[in-house]
DNA sequence: GTCTATATGCCGATAGAC
DNA sequence: GTCTATCGGCATATAGAC
C-alpha cells in the first residue's frame, strides 16, 4: 500500500474513533508508520487529509447499503436486512459521528461529503418503503420519505444509546421496536 | 451568580458546543471572564469541572422529560409530546453528543450520569408506552422496552440527520414517521 | 518522496503573590 | 478566592536536507 494509502487509512480509522477535533496528525503519523514530511506532500494539511478519509468511507458505506437493498427479497426483508446488518455497534457510524464535530459541521467542505451519504441512504429506504407500501406490506397510510427517516434515525440513535451504557442491548432493543412497529397487524 | 456557578454554566453550554475533547479550560475561563486561578480552586481540573457540569445537564434533561410524561393525556398524546417537544434541533442533545465523545467514553464517572440520564428517559417512556398497550391504545403485539428505545432513538439519530444536512427538516420527518407507525390501523 | 529540525501557539496544570 | 507567571508537552505547519 502506498504512502498516500496509507494515510488515508489511518486516518479514516481515527476518524472514527476519535473525531476530528480528537484526532491529530502526529497521531495519524506514528499510527501510520510514516514522517511528517510525507503527509505534507500528498495533502495540503489536516483538513485535505480528512476530506479525503471521510470521502471514502462515505464511499463504502455507500456502496455497502446498496449491496443490503439491492436483493429481490420483500420491503420488509430489506429494512431487516439493513436494520439487523452486523454491526460493531460501539463503535459506531464512521459517518454520522462526524455530525458530531463542530469543525467538520463549521466546514461546508468536510460536512458536504457526510451529508451525501446520510441523504442517499435515506433516499434508498425510502424507494424500499415506497414498494412496501404499493405492495400493501406496510401499511397505506405511511409516507415512505418519513419512515425512511425514522429508520436511519434508529440505527444512528440506537448508537447513542449503546455507546451511552457500554453495551449493545439498547442498540438491538430499537431496532426490535421498529421491526415490530413496521409489521401490520391489520391482516393476517 | 458565583464564580464556581458562571464555571459550569459556561462549561455546560460549551461542552453542549463543542464536546469534551473539544473544550479547552482556556476556552472556558475566557467565556466565563474568570481567572485560571478560580477554576483550579473550585475543581480539581477539566474532568472534574466537566462532570459537575454534565451531572447537571442530567438533571435538567431528566426534570424536563418528567413534566412532559407527567400529564394525564392518553399514551400517544404523551410520546407525542415528548417527540414534538420544542427543540433547538441543530443543537442536538447536550447529553447524547457526549456519547461521541471519547474521552467521556474511556471514563466511567463522565459516562455515568450520561448513561443515567439516557436510560431514565428510555424508563419513563417505556411505562407510557406500556400503559398505552394495555389500554389498547397500542397494538398489543408491542414490546414497550423495545418501543421506547425506537422513541429515544429516533430522537437522538433524529439530531444526526439533521445536523449533516444543516437542516432540521429530516429530524421533523423521523418524528412524523414513527408517530405514523405507532397509530393503530386495525381499528377505527 | 520522505525525512528531521524548527517554529508558534495552545493544552492542562502548578506556584505563589495579593 | 482570585489573579498572574510559568511549565513541559502537544498541535499544526514550514524549511530544507537527502
Amino acid at each position: 500500500m502506498s504512502t498516500q494509502e496509507r494515510l488515508i487509512e489511518t486516518t479514516r480509522e481515527l476518524l472514527w474513533e476519535r473525531g476530528y477535533v480528537g484526532t491529530s496528525p502526529k497521531a495519524i503519523l506514528q499510527r501510520a508508520g510514516v514522517g511528517q514530511g510525507s503527509m505534507y506532500h500528498h495533502f495540503t494539511g489536516k483538513p485535505d487529509l480528512a476530506l479525503a478519509a471521510i470521502r471514502r468511507t462515505g464511499e463504502e458505506l455507500r456502496a455497502s447499503v446498496d449491496r443490503l437493498l439491492d436483493s429481490r427479497e420483500s420491503a420488509y426483508g430489506r429494512v431487516e436486512a439493513y436494520l439487523l446488518r452486523e454491526r460493531d455497534v460501539l463503535r459506531g457510524c464512521p459517518v454520522g459521528r462526524l455530525t458530531m464535530d463542530p469543525e467538520v459541521l463549521a466546514s461546508d467542505e468536510l460536512r458536504a461529503p457526510v451529508d451525501e451519504t446520510i441523504a442517499y441512504v435515506r433516499d434508498r429506504l425510502a424507494t424500499v418503503v415506497e414498494e412496501g407500501v404499493d405492495r400493501g406490506e406496510f401499511a397505506a397510510h405511511l409516507v415512505p420519505d418519513d419512515v425512511a427517516a425514522a429508520i436511519v434515525a434508529t440505527v444512528q440513535g440506537g448508537y447513542v444509546l449503546a455507546r451511552a451504557s457500554g453495551a449493545t442491548d439498547a442498540f438491538d432493543a430499537g431496532v426490535r421496536g421498529l421491526l415490530a412497529l413496521l409489521r401490520r397487524t391489520d391482516r393476517a
